[in-house]
DNA sequence: AGGAAGTATGTGTATATGCAAGCAATAGTC
DNA sequence: GACTATTGCTTGCATATACACATACTTCCT
């Protein structure tokens, strides 16, 4: 055949994560905002929780982010006292990111709008699916993916 | 028990997304870094193509975007000469979009990068897997998903 | 015709994000 | 101990993104 139809649906991947993040995002935002805080900055302070007080450069890697954009996304938490950032004394390369009492409360604040939309996300797209989805979003982040992606695989 | 154990993952569907979504499109992005277009330029110039010349509110749409960042993604476009913007002579409120011959040469041209970058994302992730996420990721930009996740459903 | 409503965009502002270049501090080498 | 390489971060710049408000245009009603 000579004529090949075009398909109106596009078969990027990275489009369909885009246009998804888009949507989901905007839904959890809608839900978090009573609380003041946007799905990433929530996700940021939750990673400082379990991290401790971790450098700069590990919260970024935790978090899948360039180590420059999570300098700029930590400029509005530090404004609002939510977090900390402190030289390390034992090497003064390293940020030290923790933590405040406030960003604590506002953690445990956002908690049940978060608790909200993900239930919301699980009604709509099944928890058992959900759980994949997740599982397979993380295996996109992982160095095996990204070796292969790169034809090191 | 009384101690509840916090896992190290998230289960936040949204984080996941994000991250996915940043690691990706970090990739394709590199990819397409010797045309000059980012991912989400690519994907805008597609389905201008696909759609004709729509007005801007059913790009916005099909793009899964609000109004006011696509017109502020426009701006890069056609400062290089690649979409055309005109009022509708039958609404004057309308913008119709519109690729110029530039627009589709530059869109040939980012087509071989585009699918060596897709390739690399099926060689690690797997052409059917990957058929199944493009599913399920487009099904949470349903209106379908959205009511449920509203309790609408 | 004239004004009220409704619709389609544009704009301003704030956050989100990556990259490149510059700075600061440590580590290695001789 | 000084020069160099490396490492960790900050900053500047460009794009990406949403929302609220302002603007422009059309429709509708009377």
């Amino acid at each position: 055949m000579a004529t090949h139809h075009i398909s109106q649906k596009s078969l990027c991947n990275c489009t369909a994560l885009r246009k998804a993040t888009r949507r989901v995002s905007q839904l959890y935002d809608s839900a978090l905002e009573p609380c003041g805080l946007r799905s990433t900055q929530r996700t940021i302070l939750i990673q400082i929780a379990r991290s401790g007080t971790p450098p700069l450069g590990e919260l970024a890697e935790a978090l899948v982010m360039d180590r420059g954009a999570l300098t700029h996304n930590l400029k509005p938490l530090q404004r609002d006292g939510f977090v900390k950032i402190s030289v390390d004394p034992q090497d003064r390369r390293n940020r030290l990111v923790a933590l405040t009492a406030q960003g604590r409360a506002k953690l445990a604040e956002s908690e049940v709008l978060w608790a909200r939309a993900q239930r919301g996300f699980e009604a709509g797209f099944g928890a058992a699916k959900s759980a994949s989805l997740r599982k397979a979003l993380e295996f996109l982040v992982s160095d095996d993916f990204v070796n292969a992606f790169n034809g090191q695989g």
